[in-house]
DNA sequence: TCGCGGGTGAACAGCTATGTTCACCCGATG
DNA sequence: CATCGGGTGAACATAGCTGTTCACCCGCGA
């Protein structure tokens, strides 16, 4: 028991749990091999036998870490028309999402360049962001000056590091939806 | 000539030089003695013994680098007694200052915690930050909850990552500026 | 009952960085 | 001229991570 199974998988999860852990504590670039293989109570071999290269064990970890941890869904404020309210509930959720994860996300960002490989990884993440920062960015029915300025407004708002500032500062995701929501109201309010 | 000379300057000055480059390019923590020694084109023992200790060249290094990029001088605002046309003139100074020098803070503040002694040197630089953020929230002249919020912002705004964020966005330093002051001008507006 | 998948334990060579030591050399200074 | 500071060149032991190999073991399924 735990050690063959069909499929294989128990030895394979403890691996991953333990990498996974290893990548929010220090960071994927410190990750290990060994360290890994320690922390999973194993042997460094056994590892090298599930993933062969770095690169699949690094996929299964943000497979596993991915799902458990999902984008906030967009469907919670894209029936909202009125693009402040939009933007403030959008904005809470995803401070929520920053706030419950930061440690990870800081660590695969930090590390994004510096692990080949990573930076494929993280390119959805990326995508999903701008896309969203595109979506909250449309409708305020402002002129194109104006409207640059929204979208760099927003696209700021969306970031994890503006997250992690506004934190600093004391803020609760609530308070810091607010600012930035009045940060592009007042763009999208001031003409030329 | 340049191998000795009184006070031995142009060796040890060759070894800064060359460990203040790799430190913008690869960050403090993947600089290794080895790197330094041959970019200097120098014997590793040599780099020995100038810096005995990893902790002495990292000051060093950080002391020459300092001298070569000041912060930008608060005295350029402190007479303005406009508070939104004096945060705005020291936005400016500061994302000029942040976009000149976004490589070597990045990688600075990025390794803080991953080598030791860093976060020591740069805490002055962070303090000196604090405390231009104290006298930009103040003067004005608004009820505490505002205050809270105002100060906040203006300690968003101070921040490296948000001039980093804004650039992404394609924001000139004088446009990010003017976004900020906008951003903290909001927040002193609203009562509550 | 046999075989095999999955795991163990140990060892190896290779690489890189560290810190230290020894012998030596050169040129400026006294 | 003799000395000495500053630099060279090479070597050494230590340490950690990487891949890979070999021998072996055990329990489940055919």
């Amino acid at each position: 028991m735990g050690r063959t199974g069909a499929g294989g998988a128990p030895t394979r999860e403890r691996i991953v749990t333990a990498a996974v852990a290893l990548h929010e504590e220090v960071g994927p670039a410190a990750t290990t091999i060994s360290a890994v293989a320690a922390r999973a109570g194993v042997q460094r071999l056994t590892v090298y036998r599930h993933f062969p290269d770095a690169a699949s064990l690094l996929a299964a970890c943000w497979a596993r870490w991915r799902g458990g941890h999902p984008l906030p869904d967009p469907g919670e404020w894209a029936s909202e028309t009125d693009p402040a309210s939009r933007l403030e509930a959008a904005l809470v959720g995803m401070y929520r999402y920053f706030a419950a994860n930061e440690r990870m996300l800081s660590r695969l960002l930090a590390d994004e360049e510096a692990v080949d490989g990573l930076a494929d990884l993280v390119a959805r993440y990326h995508g999903d962001l701008r896309e969203q920062a595109g979506a909250l960015a449309a409708g305020w029915g402002v002129g194109t000056a104006a409207q640059r300025r929204v979208r760099a407004a927003v696209g700021h708002a969306l970031r994890l590091s503006t997250w992690a500032s506004l934190a600093a500062e004391g803020l609760t995701p609530a308070e810091a939806a607010r600012l930035m929501t009045d940060l592009v109201r007042g763009q999208a309010a001031t003409p030329g």
